[in-house]
DNA sequence: CGTTTTTGACCTGCGC
DNA sequence: GCGCAGGTCAAAAACG
């Protein structure tokens, strides 16, 4: 990765690039793979199930000491990201003054393939994901253009007096393909509503304007994980790409990442089965089931040969992933371990397209069934695979399950 | 019952 | 000072 990239980006984002990657990343795959359940088995470490295990808290433009808590599971596709800054606006976000800068920054691999370990077109999941565009002057798309508007665009806290508009106040913009459903036009959800890729942190929408000049409304959403929580962000599509949702987020959590997933309930209305809090493992399993219907008696619909398309792209993923986990903490082979139990099912063994974020973006059901799916196509037959896999898949989503509040117990 | 979404009203900053 | 645009509040409705 970029060095240089990475240490301007720590010095003036205060660490927080990760921040804006994560979010970044959690867009474009969170909405389809779920990676949340991945953060969540890493939650089963000692390390990260542990508060005391944070970094140490640093201050930051938002006094937040949590700001430089960096997801684990995330960070490490900060540094696939950083190759992918460029990204002329397909994903990767900044904030305005960022980005400028960046424009007159030194060659990062933004110019080029450059072999940064990990940055290369075909390893990165991000690349794909986000199509990042082949090296090039930075050239703003319409899209970045966007972005970097909102990047400087003021916030407001009218009803908070401490707290003043300031163009200047930090922002994170993202930008990420947007769901299917959502770029239908409100497909799949309410009327006008956004499909939100859902990200770790539980978020309640407490507004939504229309914005001038944008056929698209602007969502508001503040962190209802915490309480004391400032963290924001707004939602909204881009009007040069109703293909790409602008995020951008506001404020950091003053808290770890959550750890319940009730934290998110009445947030799974368009998205049942996503983050169901009250969704017991049985519940999960007979939906499971249900997706596996559906894929035997539709074997080759759309959804199915995505599924198909899913598997090398997650296992590059997996890789970047675990490579991730190891840059985090070099010494941990548990991470090791439990990355592969963890994230095992969602690794099939075959498939190839290259265009499977296209048929991604189509998507309209749950990713996760897709995988499940997957996994359990190859499993059937062998039941006791079959199950084994199904409790490895359902592992990764007991947030709330007895492993977890065993390691809840530590805290 | 707890939580989220919706939506109109209100408030604030900014530009003219 | 005024109007505009954006951000937030809060009551009601909806959801699980």
């Amino acid at each position: 990765m970029c060095d240089y990239f990475w240490e301007r980006m720590e010095k003036e984002q205060g660490g927080d690039l990760a921040d804006i990657v994560r979010a970044g990343g959690r867009g474009v795959i969170g909405s389809d793979i779920p990676m949340p359940d991945i953060a969540a088995a890493w939650q089963h470490l000692p390390s990260s199930s542990d508060p005391t295990a944070f970094p140490a808290p640093v201050s930051d433009d938002f006094g937040n000491p949590f700001i430089n808590s960096r997801d684990p599971l995330f960070d490490g596709f900060a540094d696939s990201m950083a190759g992918g800054r460029q990204l002329a606006g397909e994903v990767a976000l900044t904030v305005g003054e960022e980005l400028k800068q960046q424009q007159q920054q030194p060659p990062c691999n933004n110019n080029s393939n450059s072999n940064s370990n990990n940055s290369s077109s075909s390893s990165s999941i991000f690349s794909r994901v986000v199509q990042i565009s082949p090296p090039r002057p930075i050239k703003p798309s319409p899209v970045m253009a966007e972005v970097d508007a909102m990047a400087g665009v003021q916030i407001s806290s009218p009803r908070n007096p401490g707290i003043k508009r300031r163009k200047s106040q930090a922002k994170k913009v993202v930008c990420i393909p947007a769901p299917a459903a959502a770029a239908g036009g409100g497909g799949g959800g309410r009327p006008g509503g956004e499909v939100v890729p859902s990200d770790l942190w539980a978020w309640r929408k407490y507004g939504q304007k229309p914005i001038k000049g944008s056929p698209y409304p602007r969502g508001y959403y503040r962190c209802s994980s915490s309480k004391g929580c400032s963290a924001r962000k707004q939602v909204e599509r881009s009007r040069t790409d109703p293909n790409m949702l602008v995020v951008t987020y506001t404020s950091e959590h003053n808290h770890p990442w959550p750890t319940q997933r009730n934290a998110l309930a009445g947030s799974t209305r368009s998205q049942p089965l996503k983050n169901s809090s009250s969704a017991s493992k049985s519940s999960l399993q007979s939906q499971k089931a249900q997706q596996i219907t559906t894929v035997k008696e539709e074997p080759m619909n759309k959804e199915t040969a995505s599924v198909k398309n899913i598997s090398p792209i997650v296992k590059e993923e997996a890789h970047e992933m675990e490579k991730a986990m190891d840059v985090a903490d070099q010494d941990s082979e548990l991470h090791h371990q439990l990355f592969h139990q963890s994230y095992k099912p969602m690794i099939p063994e075959s498939g190839q397209p290259d265009d499977f974020f296209a048929d991604l973006a189509e998507l309209e059901s749950d990713p996760m069934s897709l995988i499940f799916s997957k996994e359990l196509m190859e499993t059937k037959g062998d039941e006791e695979r079959g199950d084994e896999a199904l409790d490895d898949a359902f592992n990764m989503f007991e947030w709330e399950g007895d492993s977890f509040g065993e390691a809840k117990k530590g805290l």
